[in-house]
DNA sequence: CGCAGTACGGTAAGCGCTTACCGCGACGGT
DNA sequence: ACCGTCGCGGTAAGCGCTTACCGTACTGCG
């Protein structure tokens, strides 16, 4: 066996301690920096963990000071076939929920906190994952309705648990952005500036509180001016591309009219609907206007550019993870919904001429 | 205090073998399934885990097993603005680390490992980050030259450690696509097919190994047929668009002539020139040629699409973790260094006309 | 009917840390 | 010059698991 190899048996804090001629004590009390050793001690301390390129077991640590420092994140993962050379175009619905995660973990190195990752298959039972990865976290974020509430309402009893676009419950809590005002007003928007009179709203399946929302808010503004609204379980996609261009391609099949507007769950679900009306040679926004939610990165890059609703999505996952230290840390217990603000933005695809440039860059 | 709140002391093995009856041992031992208890045994202590609610400790388990069945993944993350409302577009990039470490996951999973993760700012010293994730997984992987070989040495004296994109050291192993032969052949197709003569490489900086190597095969593939290769410091991106439509307006600032085509050193940079140069509105591929290389998903939703070289980017991650589960499980010791094929994809930016229909979903 | 063999399952010893507790030497006040 | 005080730093007791080791109660065989 070659000796440069791999760990012999990893360093403890014991050969630190001989090495450097103090205690075990001692070397734990330099490393964590609290009760000041004296400085000449300090350093001898310091210098041997150099020395050496001595690394703390995390685990032992964790054992010890009862704190792990990671936050835990599932949420739902569309395709799995890593063994396929080719790449799923679906693979752009990774944005919306990495941005989040991104978040997450930004907040979290703020407190020295690491992200422990962790998808589960949209056939999977979630719950062996969501044990294991409580095991090994302080806390969990979880995306999605992915469990049903009694079970969440379980599991949130041992471990502190926030969801995202989920509802809170007694022991968890809930963090979203507000679905209601902005979609009322973009869909007033289509009302009012574009005067259409039938309109579509795309939704997701019935689980997620956020397609419900959004759902509800476009037909309460239908109905104040007394517009046709199409909606339904013919009307439902999956937040993903591929399922909006299907229930297009679908309703194209059978023949029947279009709506004026098409009003959609979320950007990907345009994102499917734009396609497909273009494959068809039905222009947009001139024959259908298409409107999306998110505003992901994407959105502006379309033609025409998506009009749709912003939402701030790093934002959801910093305040999704600020949420969770203060209940792991035992502070002031959040408030059991937190709501981002969210805004309309205006582009091409509603009909507005106001397709403007993008720089890359800030 | 309200008394559902969450636990009021974690549950050990011990509640657990108390309302079993049973021991400890034994339940560790049906946790674990191994050396056989009797069903009956097995039965009660199933039992009284799914009563109480009980999940093992990770850090104790790890600690106990020395196994923590995390594998510790860390890339470099572009702007962390996580306050600002608006996402920047080149958050764009994260597509590609994203499927990489979706890839690693996957695999990870099949062995029962979990991913942490965490990105490193590109102008934070990198070595704290490495050592806390190296303290809390079983093994790291890096994506990018994040390290000076030296200290990527050191460290994985230690540590084992797989690199992506990087260079195998003694007691690390790299992970990589093939670069040269795609990089040859697209260049083969651009000089004998479109009968370019001045081309330009837009690379990154220098200490990436990939970029260099795709330099280098651009450089060699010019110098077979006579062609002007452009390249040199100010040829220099970041592999990303903000960094190439910077360069190409720069460039057009000085009112240089601009190549036949421009030979990208990754599909974000590609982005980033066709944009700048659209905007310019010099043609793509009329008046310049451009292509990429990655293959990421958006590349096929250009117009006109564009012309690179896929990498199996999924797999990459998944081969780097494999390679890590058989340092850390001390079995036979991979390669020092994985190379993963690629292929010319050709689309229209190159000057082909070639733009297919991409539907959405498979 | 007695004893070796077997299998189940309990006891206890760590895994590598953190930290409560305490001893010891140096210092200053009287 | 003596003793109380204080600060540094060492000793040891866990944290919640896994597992080696061993006792016990059964089985089957002579």
């Amino acid at each position: 066996m070659d000796e440069s190899q791999t760990s012999p048996r990893a360093l403890t804090i014991y050969d630190v301690a001989r090495h450097a001629g103090v205690s075990i004590a001692s070397v734990s009390r330099v490393l964590n920096g609290r009760n000041s050793p004296r400085p000449e001690t300090r350093e001898r301390v310091l210098r041997a963990v150099a020395e050496l390129g001595f690394v703390p077991d995390g685990a032992a640590r964790a054992l010890s000071s009862r704190l792990k420092e990671v936050v835990g994140v599932v949420y739902r993962r569309v395709n799995a076939r890593v063994d396929e050379f080719a790449i799923s175009d679906e693979d752009e619905s990774l944005l919306f929920v990495d941005v989040i995660n991104r978040g997450v973990e930004i907040a979290a190195r703020r407190r020295g906190f690491d992200m422990l990752i962790s998808s589960v298959d949209v056939y999977d039972q979630p719950d062996g994952r969501i044990d294991s990865m409580a095991g090994k976290s302080d806390g969990l974020i979880l995306h999605d309705p992915l469990l049903s509430l009694e079970k969440l309402s379980r599991i949130a009893k041992r471990t502190p648990i926030v969801t995202l676009a989920g509802r809170p419950t007694p022991n968890s809590v809930n963090v979203r952005a507000d679905n209601e005002s902005s979609m009322r007003e973009l869909v007033a928007h289509l009302l009012d500036e574009h005067g259409y009179r039938t309109l579509a709203y795309l939704g997701a399946h019935d689980d997620s509180p956020d397609s419900a929302a959004r759902g509800a808010a476009f037909l309460a503004e239908c109905q104040r001016v007394g517009a046709t609204a199409v909606t339904g379980p013919e009307w439902r996609g999956n937040y993903m591309a591929d399922g909006a261009a299907k229930i297009i391609a679908d309703h194209l099949a059978r023949d029947e009219s279009l709506p004026q507007a098409i009003v959609c769950a979320n950007d990907q679900t345009a994102l499917g609907v734009m396609y497909e009306l273009t494959e068809n040679h039905i222009r947009v926004p001139e024959d259908v206007a298409v409107t999306g939610f998110d505003d992901i990165p994407v959105a502006r890059h379309l033609r025409p550019q998506l009009t749709t609703v912003r939402q701030p999505i790093q934002k959801l996952g910093a305040t999704a993870f600020d949420a969770l230290y203060a209940m792991i840390s035992g502070g002031t217990p959040p408030e059991p919904e937190i709501v981002l603000p969210t805004s309309v933005v205006i582009r091409g695809s509603c009909g507005c001429q106001s397709d403007v440039v993008v720089p890359w860059g800030k």
